[in-house]
DNA sequence: CTTTCATATGAGCAATTATTCATATGTTTC
DNA sequence: GAAACATATGAATAATTGCTCATATGAAAG
């Protein structure tokens, strides 16, 4: 006996418990929504590598690309779109902007991917 | 004292050892693209809802498209995508293609991103 | 207050991507 | 084998996105 469920198919029986227990346990569209634009901010290499960095120490923007090797401008695009996620943070310090992770959950989403990948 | 480094601005003092560290703790290029095209499959949400879907029950191709009212074509073109990312499997039952998720990450994954989004 | 340094920003462009539409493939049923 | 059904696929299109280049902002140093 399988757990195929029946909408408009024709498998053996109909299964509406299960969909409906799909469509109870399914978070609301805003939420969908939120959490594939929080993925987002990880499905881009260069966002991925300034994580990286701000994992291991707070850094000034020159510094994250000066030691990334990508333009000062393309950084500083991404760290706006990072902040807006509310992923990094950052503050004045003299002449320097520092940036820093604002969020713990950062680091544990990432490894979680990358146990995933090293495997 | 601050742990900023100086690569090129003009911070107090140098932190060569904070660069070679965040140089050492980098995993290489590809393991950070594979990182980055992992978290691409989340970043969107049809495929969110797909793995959502998939996450409470094996499903087959037309349910999945009848459930979350999205054309099956679109289904099946996402399908494809999440199956080469091998997050996700099938097997043929009859008529129909049974979709399954092939990877315990995905879970978890997910729900570290939840646990973002919902706080 | 002018210059310099660090960063931000906007326009423009190229690349990527998600969808639709039409159609092909492959399986079952009669 | 023909018809019906479930799924896959390719081309075309629209939208999104990441980068570059030029320039603007804003703090600091002289």
């Amino acid at each position: 006996m399988n757990v195929i469920s029946d909408i408009i198919c024709d498998t053996p029986e109909p299964h509406e418990d299960v969909i409906e227990k799909v469509r109870e346990t399914m978070p609301d569209d805003d939420t969908l929504y939120e959490l594939a634009d929080l993925f987002k901010m990880f499905g881009d290499s260069t966002r991925m590598k300034i994580l990286f960095v701000l994992m291991e120490s707070e850094m000034c923007v020159c510094d994250i690309a000066e030691l990334l090797s990508i333009s000062q401008s393309a950084i500083s695009h991404q760290l706006r779109v990072l902040k807006q996620a509310k992923l990094i943070s950052s503050r004045r310090e003299g002449k320097n902007i520092i940036c820093f992770l604002a969020d713990d959950h950062v680091r544990s989403i990432i490894d979680q991917g990358l146990s995933h990948v090293l495997e």
